[in-house]
DNA sequence: GTACTTTTACTCGGATACCGTCTGTCCGAGTAATTATGG
DNA sequence: CCATAATTACTCGGACAGACGGTATCCGAGTAAAAGTAC
């Protein structure tokens, strides 16, 4: 049970579209050139995003992504349900049911605590959004570091 | 991200081991008939509770496995780390450390939110214990169907 | 200079290979109760 | 009848095969801007 890196690879490639300047569009290739992974497998997580109306793609040459919601609306859990799905962490194989035969479909007795515990991990995620892990980044990082990583954008973007 | 199967089986055999007789002991072999279970992996289960002290088991003739804490004490918390194991449901993949070169190995941005929310759903977990999901076994199954599991369980310990 | 074609630089989505983890099986040990054996 | 040996019925833990899902790559198709070409 743990959770797919493709959705910390989201998260990041969402926080640097945020920095983008107004209007602008970056290509898949040069995400992955920054966030330093696969080129091709964050392009499929990109296209999770697009479908999910988080990012907003053009075709064509200058295309690329950009964010299509304000950061203030995407939330951690908007980006992990848009890449992981929508299946929940818990479906009961059945035991219940085949342990004396019970003749209803009942759901079994886990899935409630189950469901709930589910339920209390999301509440969290939804707390969180882009536009606040983005305010924690400019704390976290140096004036340095951040100015290097916005004139790349500039120089990138075209 | 999905959850084993494993702790559903862990669960219900647990339950099952609830309703034995005082002092008795079951075989991995009649837990898994009873469960329609996969026989070799349940014992590898049974052995990470034991480990985990939630049951006590007996080698030998005669030997198998009972409860060895109180159904209130064993939370479906205990019973997910036992089988599931201690490691965290994210783990960095250091993104962020490589997104700009940060000297200090600094813990990335998601590790915060995720792990609160980790600790959320571990909480609901920790408020059900075995001993409530065995009452609630109680109210939900016919009273036939309970006395055919506690004649099964009488005929079945040696 | 305008209309048209070609090139270029992207996204899109499917097919597929790879790899790690979970599931499931097998086997040789160890242990204890039961049964068989010998005196 | 008692002591000892053999058998039986379990757990223990490692090694390993199979299934499945996440990761990653490749390719053909679509799209739009830019560049080239013709008149």
């Amino acid at each position: 049970m743990n959770m797919k890196s493709g959705v910390e690879q989201a998260v990041y490639a969402l926080l640097v579209l945020t920095r983008l300047p107004r209007q602008a569009m970056l290509s898949g290739e040069a995400l992955s050139q920054q966030l330093h992974v696969s080129p091709t497998y964050l392009q499929k997580l990109m296209r999770k995003l697009v479908q999910a109306g988080i990012v907003l793609s053009v075709p064509g040459a200058k295309g690329g992504f950009r964010l299509q919601a304000s950061p203030d609306d995407i939330t951690i859990y908007d980006v992990y349900m848009a890449v992981e799905g929508v299946k929940s962490l818990y479906r009961s194989t059945g035991i219940f049911e085949g342990m004396l035969q019970l003749k209803d479909n009942n759901a079994c007795l886990l899935s409630d605590v189950m469901d709930e515990a589910e339920r209390a991990w999301q509440a969290v995620l939804k707390r969180q959004s882009i536009a606040s892990l983005h305010s924690e980044l400019n704390e976290t990082c140096s004036a340095d570091d951040l100015t290097k990583l916005d004139s790349w954008l500039k120089s990138t973007i075209r």
